[in-house]
DNA sequence: GCTTTTCTGTGTGTTGTCGTACAGAAAAGA
DNA sequence: TCTTTTCTGTACGACAACACACAGAAAAGC
């Protein structure tokens, strides 16, 4: 949360045409997104849609007896809003800023007028939907099958993944209102982890130390996560609308 | 699988403009869907979009040890294939039948076609996928939280209101591979649901005695996704594209 | 400096689900 | 009819995660 960011560190809005950017950028707005913002409550209107540029946010689930679990990552990767553009108003979960840091809003007026024009804009949301569907199903069948401690390690990695250094600040507690599990789980595999000489872990400061032994230690989930992830990037700057024979190379699959 | 059924049991078929159907009925092919037949196979190219009639489809992921985990349920309601929409060309997962009956296809060229004209097919696509998403998207919660009878029930109800009748032919080792859970779980769940009277279930035969009960055992999970599906139906049939001042109604939500 | 709060680690017992094994009953096939 | 297969129910031990309780250490506030 330091120096100003620039949009273009948003991968969705670098990929917009110098054309689409033009009638966007004026009306980018930036915004701090301090930790534990809420940019969206569950079932309120949404006014806005984000591009985080170097913080990140997750899609929570609250329940009714009002434990949260959260469900997706975004980061500058991504997008929150994407409700806006499949029609609906409001929001169908909470958004909540689990890493410090900056992101652009666009009011949705002017976000749905350029969708409506039926371009770029389109196909970006159409793509990074696609990439955020693989990431909450892949999440259901993690919370299916997998230990607390492979959940943790998928975790750090997507949270890694959307930031440009190697730690994270946040405490157990806190992560355990991410995965939805206890905080003394979150202890216990942190301590593991610690053990293992993966990360090391003090009063709200995570590092990683041995990435690839914690992309070993965590599921299959991660990878099929960044695979499409990486896909949906590796697109973007071709900038055009689906058509049949765009078929997309198998070495990229 | 008794008579034939008409391409307008399909929600969203029935809700396209006269204009559009006379544009892509004439490409829809009437294909049966036996018990376990599978659409489409993980990663492998999707040649069609289907739409059930009065068949059921699971979105099931496969794990790396082959263990498989249904998260999404297909109906009459929806479609198979939005990933081609989205611009890919594979699978995310595997499509798999898990009530027999028949849907409606069409090659996936004619349907990229029709939206590519970014009409009602769109729309249509958009408002769908806000659906199916609030599905996976509970599905993790679900996977997270809930018991197996909970699970049991929710999976109970998602698949009756999908059919025209009261009752559903599988075996508990099916469900099992369907929840992800041994099939002992769910003989547990369905012998306490037997017991309090809501269902009779024997030898692969389920019936639902007292949906109000069915309903009060289930998690909040079903009620979420219920209201989801149920406002894009009510959506369909006014066909618009979105416009900021569309705003759905409070009394919808 | 002292107090208070926050954060992390530990212990004990419980519960839900799993893995495995097996048995009886119904259905299907010979 | 007899055999084989399928489907369902039961039992036992193992384990992961749970709920709850509490203690020590670091940080923050005064």
């Amino acid at each position: 949360m330091s120096a100003k960011p620039e949009p273009q560190q948003n991968h969705l809005l670098a990929a917009l045409s110098p054309e689409v950017q033009s009638r966007l950028f004026p009306y980018l707005e930036l915004v701090p997104l301090p930790l534990r913002a809420v940019l969206y409550e569950s079932r309120r209107p949404m006014r806005h849609v984000y591009f985080p540029t170097d913080s990140i946010v997750s899609l929570q689930y609250v329940m009714e007896n009002g434990a949260s679990t959260a469900i997706s990552v975004v980061g500058n990767e991504g997008l929150l809003g994407i409700t806006l553009f499949m029609g609906g108003e409001s929001a169908l979960s909470r958004s909540l800023v689990q890493s410090a840091g900056y992101a652009y809003r666009l009011p949705r007026q002017r976000v749905k007028e350029e969708f409506n024009r039926h371009g770029e804009l389109l196909m970006l949301m159409l793509r990074y939907t696609q990439a955020l569907i693989t990431q909450i199903f892949q999440t259901a069948v993690c919370n299916r099958h997998h230990s607390i401690e492979q959940q943790l390690c998928r975790w750090l990695l997507l949270s890694m993944d959307r930031l440009s250094h190697n730690h994270l600040t946040m405490t157990q507690e806190f992560i355990s209102n991410m995965l939805g599990v206890r905080r003394e789980g979150v202890t216990q595999a942190a301590l593991e982890l610690q053990r293992l000489g993966v990360i090391s872990y003090a009063r709200g400061l995570i590092k990683v130390l041995d990435r690839p032994k914690l992309e070993a230690l965590s599921c299959e989930c991660y990878g099929v996560v960044k695979k499409e992830t990486d896909l949906l990037l590796h697109y973007l700057p071709q900038r055009q609308l689906i058509k049949d024979n765009d078929a997309i190379p198998m070495a990229m699959l």
